[in-house]
DNA sequence: AATACCGGCTTGTATAATGCAAGTAACTTT
DNA sequence: AAAGTTACTTGCATTATACAAGCCGGTATT
């Protein structure tokens, strides 16, 4: 006697694409879960260090690109744009000739700060002799 | 009149760092923040991921490889090996025959669950329809 | 005894992200 | 008029990530 079977073998990745969509709830990029959601905004080596700068006040792109871990012109321009699709950073013009634009925290964005505390307290402890960033003070044009 | 002047340009990288090196300090990646020394161990996709699923109380490979990110083999297998050499995991053999190990958080990777935490309180506000992962229930082997 | 299967990876290759230098547009200063 | 400044953009090299397939040391099945 004989079997007989028909096996019909689906690609995995589109199999949970399709799955994900079918549920009415928003697509999620890689899960559900709250940390993979927020990862995928924040999870990279620079968006968490802009947000650090502009925390402690700093506005403005010369003051961003000037911190000392020297990032790139090109990857502080895509960041920010990307934070600000996320509606995590909003621009704002300060001048009109030439045009020139501040960036300051959203909602979204200040409400960060929990996270970065919690890193700077662990790398406190794990990376003895790294030292806490002051607050920015921004000098007024007038004075010298 | 002539003048004459001799400018020798150094590349400003090369700069930074020997002036690094010079100070007494342990040499740090990027800069001597502890959030950017953080996030040089954990400023990427997958790393904090991970983290969480070891904090949920996965242990082996396959939990890990089974989350719903679907991670890549390659990918979870690189991250283990500097999770340990950065002394955020250690591995621990639970069979010889093959030798097989188990991943389980050191102090400093514990430490990391603050983050987590207020990682998942950003996402469970700005990412509605998230849902928070469960404690990973592990199966003893003698239980149907 | 041979074949299939499983867990835990490694390897190869394509695509995407990052890093670096240089260039550009619209001004201001010398 | 020439040089400098700010806020970027562009081109290209390097590095990281994604995906599929393969491999190794075992156990289970036929």
């Amino acid at each position: 006697m004989y079997y007989s079977a028909t096996v019909i073998v689906y690609p995995l990745n589109k199999v949970h694409e399709l799955m994900n969509n079918n549920l009415d709830k928003p697509t999620f990029e890689r899960s559900c879960c709250p940390i993979a959601c927020a990862l995928d905004q924040l999870g990279d080596k620079w968006t968490l260090l802009i947000i650090r700068d502009l925390l402690l006040g700093k506005k403005r792109y010369q003051e961003l690109i000037t911190s000392p871990e020297r990032i790139a012109t090109n990857i502080l321009a895509d960041r920010l744009k990307k934070l600000e699709t996320s509606g995590i950073v909003a621009q704002q013009a300060y001048q009109q000739k030439p045009l020139r634009y501040e960036y300051r925290l959203t909602r979204k964005g200040e409400d960060l700060r929990p996270i970065l505390e919690a890193l700077v307290e662990w790398g406190k402890i794990y990376y003895p002799g790294s030292v806490v960033f002051k607050s920015h003070e921004h000098r007024s044009s007038d004075e010298s």
